[in-house]
DNA sequence: CACTATAAACTAATGACATTAGTTTTGCAA
DNA sequence: TTGCAAAACTAATGTCATTAGTTTATAGTG
């Protein structure tokens, strides 16, 4: 109605997540962008270096609520416990959040170093509550990579709607994560 | 250098393929088809029906070509032996071919028929490799999930650079299968 | 062998978008 | 009050997809 709308890089991003989690990534353009934000689109150019950036800045959003909504999740616990909580509050985040959370993937090509120490945080997380199975430091590794691997591609999976048949989806997770925990902690046996 | 190239939906498709898999999937547009093809991009509308149709039929033929290179992969294995060689082939796809690999996942608008029945195909595939572990109908079910979700889990953090330590990828991929297989048997005993 | 219908290519035009340049306006601070 | 920096604007360019309408090659028919 106004000549200055009192924008903000942070009520950007906010109507710019709302818009990816509703309408999809690719509908997050500037021009709709602007149009919610009853602004013209060069005027965003004020306050963000353009869309990569402004993808990228989404990111780097989506990771800091990822990381907190797993926080939140894991609490103190570790071990089993922590790695269903977890599992829940991750497949969670992707269903409320599909596009914010196709993001997080994405190699960021600005603000590397914030995206990277929510990376880095969401692996000390996760080694952290794998420490019970008393895996060397290497295998630690491999069995993170595995977590953040079955849990993403469940994620990711399901936001395409790859899993066609009508079982529930959670249950899957439940029972390959039992089995998995299962086989980390046979090998004290073996 | 003369009217009547001599196009073809197949000629179209190999081309586009090419063009996702060497500068990626964003870089597949009717334009940069059409000069790759020498033509204008509207020439290409007398053999494809619009970008959207064109990918999908490459997420047909990345799923045509994913299943043949599992297949193959398998032989007459099953059991742990195929997992691993399956699992070899799956990332082995999707890092030679990682903008095809990345469409086959998405759910595709058009050619819905062809696509299902490519998806069914890999999906019975995987039940009869894990056909040894003597699971219940709805554990195989479980246990496919778990294995694709793992490998669509490795190679898409993989190809969007998300795996930082330098740790051989294979080396956690072969951990981890070892493991969540492990669990898988364990259950005849408990 | 000529001829014609069709399919394949073309040019021209439109509309969405990102982005840049250059201009106006507003609100805060001196 | 005034003036300046930031925030918004308009105008313009270039890329893309897509549609409409035109030309042309070629394959098949007489």
């Amino acid at each position: 109605m106004s000549p200055r709308a009192g924008l903000d890089l942070n009520v950007i991003i906010m109507q710019a997540a709302e818009l990816a989690d509703s309408e999809g990534l690719e509908s997050v353009t500037l021009a709709s962008l602007a149009k919610k934000l009853g602004v013209r689109s060069p005027s965003l150019y004020n306050h963000v270096e353009g869309l990569p950036a402004l993808r990228s800045h989404l990111a780097v959003y989506g990771l800091q609520l990822l990381n907190e909504a797993l926080s939140h999740a894991a609490g103190d616990a570790i071990g089993y416990e922590a790695v269903v909580r977890i599992a829940s509050a991750y497949t969670g985040f992707a269903r409320a959040h599909p596009g914010l959370y196709e993001l997080t993937l994405r190699a960021p090509s600005l603000d590397n170093k914030e995206h990277e120490r929510l990376a880095d945080k969401l692996v000390n997380m996760f080694l952290n509550i794998l420490s019970p199975y008393g895996l060397s430091e290497e295998e630690g590794i491999h069995a993170v990579r595995g977590l953040r691997s079955l849990l993403h591609g469940f994620a990711s999976i399901e936001g395409h709607g790859g899993f066609g048949i009508p079982i529930d989806i959670d249950k899957s997770v439940a029972f390959v994560l039992h089995r998995f925990l299962a086989g980390l902690e046979k090998k004290k046996g073996s």
